[in-house]
DNA sequence: ATACATTAATTGTATATACATTTATTTGTT
DNA sequence: AACAAATAAATGTATATACAATTAATGTAT
């Protein structure tokens, strides 16, 4: 759909303007159906997004910091997103031995089960996500690389 | 700056994820430039969103709901914005008449000055925000219209 | 060794998002 | 007219974001 039909907005002040409207639309259409899958196993976006930094750990810990600068979100607060999932069981947190100011965070069997059971889900809504073709999905990545400068 | 590098993950599941992991960073990346370059104004970017939408209305009042089918987030609370708009000066309120269930929502000369206030610097941070050439602003454009069904 | 700066994580506070519920009003049906 | 259904907005509650401040531990310079 049309940007300008989604927003009703007939015009916009330049191609910039639309672009930047564009991503920011784009991207409220996928967290909203991304929330509906995740909150029947109890997770947010971002829970999800911690949990699959932990997996991609391969089981060694990783600090609260080193969390934070693989979100993608870099303003989220890691520290209580890591809280809620330790409430939740999906994760464990320990005090780091060489360095007591920082906490070592490891995924659970339990998280690792939940990301088990989203997996395949995940993998059937990136594809309604996306409605493009390979090629196609190689120069929207590649123009929001270099879009970043 | 590729998003592998951007959030430090060596590799994606498939192009469908990391379009969508793309897309995501790449709103993060544009809504904290745009806090910034908002906050001295004493505005969010979803309330500069909301008058954006009321000075499209060349004076006209537009309800609430409308307002909310409009908004770039369709699950944010346009009755909480409003009220923080009006808390602020920038908008003013009214019953509407012929169904007192609806409030017509106007811009204020207040609202409307801040605005014109953020004309230019926006215009700026279009631009800078989205490092690419007029065509390939034009596919990005296309591409997203498009990923949308 | 002490003092000072730096770093890591947590906490406080305000705002925003997500979604369900409530209240008031209008519309539609009989 | 009476009543149920639908609609518009506001409100309640939980979670998340944004950013400042705090606490605790470590690093560095003298």
């Amino acid at each position: 759909m049309k940007i300008e039909e989604a927003i009703q907005q007939k015009a916009f002040k330049d191609i910039y303007n639309k672009a930047v409207v564009n991503l920011l639309y784009t991207q409220s259409y996928i967290v909203s159906k991304q929330s509906s899958l995740f909150k029947p196993f109890g997770l947010s976006p971002e829970q999800y997004n911690v949990l699959r930094i932990l997996k991609g750990q391969n089981g060694n810990p990783i600090t609260v910091s080193s969390i934070q600068d693989r979100m993608l979100n870099k303003m989220s607060n890691a520290s209580r997103l890591v809280e809620k999932l330790k409430q939740k069981g999906f994760i464990n947190r320990e005090e780091c031995p060489r360095d007591r100011r920082q906490v070592d965070v490891v995924i659970t069997d339990q998280g690792m089960e939940v990301l088990k059971q989203l997996e395949e889900k995940i993998h059937s809504l990136n594809r309604e996500l996306i409605q493009l073709n390979e090629e196609e999905i190689g120069q929207l990545n590649n123009l929001l690389d270099r879009l970043r400068e």
